[in-house]
RNA sequence: GCCGAAGUGGCGGAACGGUAGACGCGGCAGUCUCAAAAACUGUUGGGGGGCAACCCCCGUGUCGGUUCGAGUCCGACCUUCGGCACCA
């Protein structure tokens, strides 16, 4: 994932980008032709908010940045394609974003609608989503965030939900499916029509949505939400007092207060009543805001026995409580709270006897012989809302005129520029719309005068298909070259922090999709290996410029080498799971490189005398062949930390090697040659310089990996350990192929051993192959 | 509340159901030095016994279980960190 362009690169980033580096380097010398690009996420709240507070432009904040990310990440030693960089805040690039918009616009996948966005009362702005913090209040200013309805321009993402939840083929975190699998949640259940007793509103019915048809004859009430369209017309005019005053009560609640749980339920009687589809019975309508506007119909069955919520309510409001699904050992005890599994039928009419699921599958045929309702799947998943009434992002390329209405901008005419010297200071509306040069333009199908839409992009659509971007950056009359995306994509390995399961990696397959139904790509998914590296903390937390423990590289980089950073980075502990940043840990790293930089600067002079040399020999190929495997096998299971104490072992071990120089010259350059190659991705600079030093040609890192041999990997001799009844009693030195018997005898045979058993019988002896010998005495 | 991940020496962490603590940090001792730093060498889980080479016991969050054998598998729980959370 590529970085957003908040400033400063701190050890967080690095965290991020050098393993993925190490990796990428490795997959080239294994040869594999490697994209490893790099880019920068530029539009954004961020900047404008800087800009804002510094009194400079958003542009200058953003390529300031950027200039400085660019120098860090090169220090980093990473071997990103700077050729191909993306900068989404750049023309050349949202020209592309704004022609996808209208793509997808076309194809019936971007409009319009009315709907309650984020809105600060104090900074008099709408804010993002990720800009509401701390339960519900403003990022910048603390002050309980409100909702304001606008209109808005949405992506259907709800289209794609289903197969959005497939994530069959795809190599992801199981964490990462569920997450997104509960993001989009899916239910399955029934809609059913409660009749009104009179037409309101041209109306004579209401439809709600029960994951529980089973239990419909336990329907005591029904629940509207405070924003339901027929709230005004069901009330009666005696309730109508005080339902205006509950409305009005929601509406100043905060998302936030509305939605914690523990509160007590609160809603008031409208006066008017439904008719239950099954039962015939007449129900009393409340409303409530424990009802979303959002989810569902916005009306609810309320059935207090069966449904904790309800139950809540029924009890508050002293409602009646029926039960209507008996508990498998139930007999005929009140309830003391809501009873949701599942049970047999009762008080159900001609439905009693039958268990829950067969009544579910009973009532459902029912219904949907009667025209009365139907089996239903709905998603909590909603579209997504990308219009932002700020400044900083890809103009939503729209017209809107008097006569013809929405219309798109040409794609020939893209892209609809940002205007440079737009006022962006909030004030609640879209600064464009203050630009006059901006707004007025003429209408692309009439030619009358007409405004353009003054709402942005939400970033994350920048970063839906950047990806593809980088396939062929230069290509000027189309987002992407075909042939190359067919080429590079869908991307091999995707690594970046697991918090955008609901956010960019949803987006981001959305987009493919979309793009895929619309003959654009021919791939159904962008990502095919995902992986989730953790975070990096320090001081209690994660660093971050507002937390103020942020560490920078550049010092240590200074003090220490980029190559050592990247190392501790790596040695901290698996890539998955994070870490506390810590500098003594650094030293050991910095010592590790300086101890190989003089293992192979300074001359080895060979002793041939000595008689173990022969043996010395093997030893050598052996460890050699040892680490290869190691250094190999853990770069693909992305066991860095691992990887890196496998090559200290080795080093360790050819220092001592070195003191008895007893392998000849060419064996000791050879070994040193394969310590620089499986060095090389993790510390590139250094390796490269002991590459020059060691009278090699130009360049270590287009070097072949080097290939181990599985027989000098193995052992030759092994270590036996030898238990009585499961404890450690002894340890046996034998050759590798050494076979069950043998070890048996030499395990009883052992003289510690035979303390133990001595005068207990002996009931079993246990061999585990190259392992462990486990004598049963009782 | 629900879902996921993790709990191992003074610290970061290793360990196909089979020798717990690889590798590194820190500590201790030594070499070098007038001294210190750096570097290098050795040592380092806890407790007990022995002049000694060595020997014994205890140890992977807690309590149970499976197994010849459990850090690893199963069940219940505790703690920490992430994510979701009145979704009918």
């Amino acid at each position: 994932m590529f970085p957003y362009t908040s400033g400063d690169l701190h050890i967080g980033h690095w965290y991020i980008k050098a393993p993925s580096d190490v990796r990428a380097r490795f997959k080239r010398m294994q040869g594999y032709n490697v994209l490893h690009p790099m880019g920068f996420d530029a539009f954004g709240l961020p900047a404008e908010n800087a800009a804002i507070s510094r009194g400079i432009h958003p542009y200058e904040w953003t390529a300031r940045n950027i200039d400085n990310m660019r120098r860090q990440l090169k220090s980093m030693g990473s071997m990103y394609d700077w050729s191909r960089e993306v900068v989404t805040c750049l023309p050349e690039y949202y020209r592309w974003t704004q022609w996808f918009f209208i793509r997808l616009y076309n194809a019936g996948l971007a409009y319009r609608a009315e709907a309650a966005v984020n809105w600060c009362p104090r900074c008099q702005t709408v804010l993002a989503n990720e800009q509401v913090v701390d339960e519900g209040s403003c990022d910048r200013c603390g002050t309980p965030v409100t909702k304001k309805a606008l209109e808005q321009w949405f992506f259907k993402t709800t289209r794609y939900a289903e197969e959005l939840l497939d994530h069959g083929g795809l190599n992801w975190p199981e964490r990462m499916r569920t997450m997104q699998r509960n993001w989009i949640g899916k239910s399955e259940g029934a809609e059913m029509c409660f009749s009104l007793e009179h037409e309101r509103a041209g109306q004579n019915e209401i439809r709600v949505f029960t994951t529980r048809p089973d239990t419909v004859f336990g329907v005591t009430f029904f629940l509207l939400a405070p924003e339901h369209l027929l709230v005004s017309h069901l009330t009666t005019p005696e309730r109508k007092a005080e339902v205006d005053e509950y409305v009005a009560w929601c509406r100043q609640q905060t998302e936030y207060e509305r939605l914690a749980l523990g509160r007590e339920k609160t809603g008031v009687f409208l006066g008017s009543y439904v008719i239950n589809p099954l039962s015939g019975e007449r129900v009393p309508v409340w409303i409530t805001d424990y009802v979303l506007p959002t989810y569902g119909t916005g009306a609810v069955m309320a059935v207090p026995a069966h449904d904790e919520r309800d139950y809540e309510f029924a009890a508050r409001f002293s409602l009646p409580v029926r039960m209507v699904i008996a508990p498998p050992d139930w007999s005929g005890e009140e309830l003391t709270e809501a009873y949701t599994g599942e049970g047999t039928m009762v008080n159900s009419g001609s439905f009693s006897g039958l268990t829950s699921e067969q009544g579910y599958q009973a009532i459902c045929d029912l219904l949907e012989r009667e025209g009365r309702g139907k089996r239903t799947v709905i998603y909590r998943l909603r579209d997504w809302l990308i219009s932002r009434q700020r400044y900083w992002g890809a103009p939503i390329p729209m017209v809107h005129c008097q006569r013809c209405g929405i219309v798109p901008v040409p794609e020939e005419d893209l892209p609809v520029l940002l205007p440079p010297d737009a006022e962006f200071r909030p004030t609640g509306e879209s600064p464009l719309e203050h630009c006059a040069a901006f707004v007025n333009t003429s209408c692309p199908e009439c030619a009358g005068p007409a405004r353009r839409e003054t709402d942005t992009m939400d970033t994350f659509v920048c970063s839906s298909w950047y990806f593809l971007r980088y396939t062929s950056p230069d290509t000027q009359d189309a987002p992407f070259d075909e042939d190359r995306v067919r080429y590079w994509l869908p991307v091999d390995l995707y690594t970046g922090g697991a918090e955008h399961a609901g956010l960019h990696l949803l987006y981001a397959r959305f987009f493919t999709k979309a793009l895929r139904d619309m003959g654009l790509v021919s791939f159904s998914e962008p990502f095919r290996h995902l992986f989730n590296q953790g975070t990096i903390v320090y001081g209690g937390g994660k660093m971050s410029k507002s937390r103020g423990n942020v560490i920078a590289p550049d010092e240590y980089v200074a003090e220490y080498g980029a190559d050592a950073v990247r190392g501790y980075l790596m040695f901290i502990g698996p890539w998955e799971l994070g870490g506390e940043w810590n500098d003594s840990g650094l030293i050991g790293i910095s010592r590790w490189l300086n101890r190989v930089w003089s293992l192979v600067t300074t001359e080895y002079h060979p002793n041939r005398q000595s008689a173990a040399a022969g043996e010395d020999e093997r030893e050598l190929l052996h460890m050699l062949h040892k680490t290869i495997k190691k250094v190999t096998t853990d770069l693909e299971k992305f066991r860095f930390n691992t990887m890196l104490a496998s090559l200290m072992e080795f080093t360790n071990y050819l220092s001592k090697l070195k003191e008895n120089r007893t392998v000849s010259d060419a064996s000791w350059r050879r070994a040193i040659t394969d310590l620089l190659l499986l060095l090389a991705p993790s510390a590139p600079h250094l390796a490269e310089e002991l590459w020059e030093r060691t009278a090699h040609t130009y360049s270590v890192h287009t070097q072949a990996w080097p290939e181990y041999d599985e027989d000098l990997a193995r052992e030759e001799e092994i270590t036996i350990a030898i238990q009585v009844n499961g404890k450690l009693r002894d340890k046996i030195q034998v050759p590798a192929s050494i076979g069950e018997a043998e070890a048996k005898e030499l395990a009883l045979g052992s003289e510690r051993v035979k303390a133990h058993i001595d005068g207990k019988k002996l009931t079993n002896v246990i061999y585990i192959p190259r392992r462990v010998v486990n004598i049963v005495i009782t």
